[in-house]
DNA sequence: TCGATTGTCTAGCGCTGCTAGGATCGAATC
DNA sequence: GATTCGATCCTAGCAGCGCTAGACAATCGA
């Protein structure tokens, strides 16, 4: 048995690398790059490895999101801990959210441009998607004010910062008022 | 003379059979079956003469952007053009963007998803685009409220209604709820 | 009518995602 | 220890991509 098991090990090994290895390149030079010949080159096995343990380009870039959307809920956790004020959260959360997507943003299009074969906002949607999604309610839901649903007022909040993530990265937005924006949108959206 | 004329006539209208057939087949089959032999072969020319009119695939994108942007710019002032209540006015753009956006999903990619090579938020932004963002601050600036800079909240705005838009679009957002989303962005962020 | 210019096409380059089929290697069996 | 057999991996190739060089034909000015 345990030559199988050490096989299995070792192909789940392989099969980490090949995820870190994408997102490693996504994050250098873009998903562009992230081609199946330059990924199997970097990982040194031929280019049809890749296609044992995933089914395409598509589902690498799933696993991917998969991985990132549970750090982004890791970090809005953290950023909210440490404080109980609403509002404060709230702030905390909005630039934790933003600092995730300007920091890792081939991750980001990842979970929030790019086609990973992924469900979201469905019953099969994968438990990583909807934990993010459950740390952005665990914060905003107080923030919703009386009378108006938690959930969809997190959508509100999160569609908010995603169009103000996705713009300033797409150089639609100047960058430099991100702070100002941000409060803001704080300001006026958290119930009073 | 008039021979030349004539030439130049045909040429910018081969111009618009281009841009418009782009337009046709990225809102019919997506921006990723719009390639260049399609395209050629739907204006009946070969490959060759694309690039005779534009650089390459980027610029026919921007094309097809800065036709979208002159349309949505019309849309979000015919729709705002309806009454005076800032409020009812805030209101009616918003739907009227979201429509555009829903109704225009690759005209939409074009301009703020696709790199179309244009620059945003600049000096040398192309016309349409400046104009664009007017018709939103014409409307969005009454809502800014005091000591708020009307072309921040625009931004403020803007990312909301862009987030909602794109989350939807990528299926991260059931789209049955937009109309109240809708209604609490504008019932929050309107100034009172 | 002739040479130059302009316009268009065919053919092809290097790249992409993906896959069929053969070689190799290691484990299990005799 | 030799042999079979199945899993594993690679080479080679397909069709399609954006883009371009060079040949060719049509049209223009002299």
């Amino acid at each position: 048995m345990s030559v199988q098991e050490r096989k299995q090990r070792e192909r789940a090994e392989r099969e980490r690398l090949i995820v870190a290895t994408a997102r490693e390149l996504a994050e250098q030079q873009g998903w562009d790059a992230v081609t199946t010949r330059r990924l199997a080159e970097r990982i040194e096995y031929s280019q049809p490895v890749l296609y044992s343990h995933f089914r395409g380009k598509r589902e690498i870039i799933g696993a991917v999101a998969l991985q990132g959307a549970t750090e982004m809920a890791a970090a809005v956790r953290a950023a909210t801990r440490t404080t109980d004020d609403p509002r404060t959260r709230v702030t905390a959360l909005a630039h934790s959210y933003l600092d995730f997507a300007a920091r890792n943003p081939a991750v980001y299009d990842a979970l929030f441009q790019l086609d990973g074969g992924l469900a979201f906002a469905q019953e099969e949607t994968p438990e990583p998607l909807k934990d993010a999604f459950a740390a952005l309610l665990e914060t905003l839901g107080e923030a919703a004010g009386d009378g108006v649903d938690p959930g969809l007022f997190t959508e509100v909040f999160w569609a908010a910062l995603h169009g103000q993530a996705t713009l300033t990265r797409a150089r639609r937005l100047p960058p430099q008022d991100t702070e100002r924006r941000v409060q803001l949108l704080v300001d006026r959206l958290v119930a009073l």
